[in-house]
DNA sequence: ATTCTTGCAAACCATTTGCACAAGG
DNA sequence: CCTTGTGCAAATGGTTTGCAAGAAT
């Protein structure tokens, strides 16, 4: 999964960043970045928070939320809301480029990469002035072959 | 802005659908997708539910989540979530295909249209035997020339 | 007549906030 | 020490649900 050797670099991006804006080096925002960074996939926080307690962290759902948005200012973390009322997040150092497809009959995430999508936004930026910080595109669908029966839950 | 005939066509999607579902076609629908059809640009629930109530009318909040949620099902709408735990909608007929560039400082919303995203979905519909239904493309940046002062509010 | 819809209000639940205590700088 | 960060519990607020009354078929 992840070497070593790149939990400390990321650990060090991190310190980095707290140290920038003046942030505390607390042992909990350590340990919510280093749980976040053995999650494959995507987790919502009550995930998190459940994994963590699993493990007797003594860690609060505040703690979490705070420390997630954090990792997300200095783009360690990447926030994702497929169309449901609770947003969902993934680790983001060195992952490769993804984007998703999701089927609107089952929920299911399908991730997907297209080199093609960075054109269009240095396009889009370069129009309106802006610098990329991160993107999501969402493509939603449905399967082509319909199964006999599927259950519909959301 | 929406001519007449545009907006009979439009009746009629919305009609065809009914019926197709087997739903009845009460007032309350086709007076929120009145609503909805005059208005330009995003909008929330509760932005939709104060403009119908400020013109008189009966309705709740609830069947506008139903009837919203009927209009997003047939796609004359569609639903954005630009970060904030509030969804946004936005009428989807003969809407010149577009995507949204976002302010990560002020949260403001830009569009832009870069017809290059069709051929993204295609690819990947494609390959994974999807049928794209709708897809959302979210730019998160910053403004390159920072002004002096600026508030933060998201 | 039957069944789906509606409005209203209460329930829900992800997220935020207030507060007293803990701990980083 | 001073101030920020934490856990806990309560508050918040967008969305959903339950129910009795009303309307579509």
């Amino acid at each position: 999964m992840t070497s070593n050797e790149t939990k400390e670099t990321i650990k060090k991006i991190f310190t980095d960043y707290l140290e920038k804006k003046g942030h505390r080096k607390t042992p909990e925002r350590y340990a919510i970045l280093d749980e976040i960074y053995n999650i494959n996939g995507h987790f919502d926080v009550e995930a998190l928070y459940i994994l963590m307690k699993r493990q007797n962290y003594r860690v609060s759902r505040a703690t979490i939320y705070n420390t997630i948005e954090l990792l997300i200012d200095c783009n360690l973390v990447v926030k994702h809301q497929f169309g449901k009322n609770m947003s969902q997040f993934e680790k983001a150092y060195h992952c490769i480029q993804h984007d998703h497809l999701i089927d609107i009959d089952t929920g299911a995430v399908i991730e997907f990469c297209d080199p093609r999508i960075q054109e269009i936004i240095n396009t889009a930026c370069e129009i309106n002035g802006f610098i990329p910080s991160y993107h999501s595109l969402y493509i939603y669908g449905r399967k082509k072959e319909l199964p006999e029966k599927r259950k519909k839950f959301y």
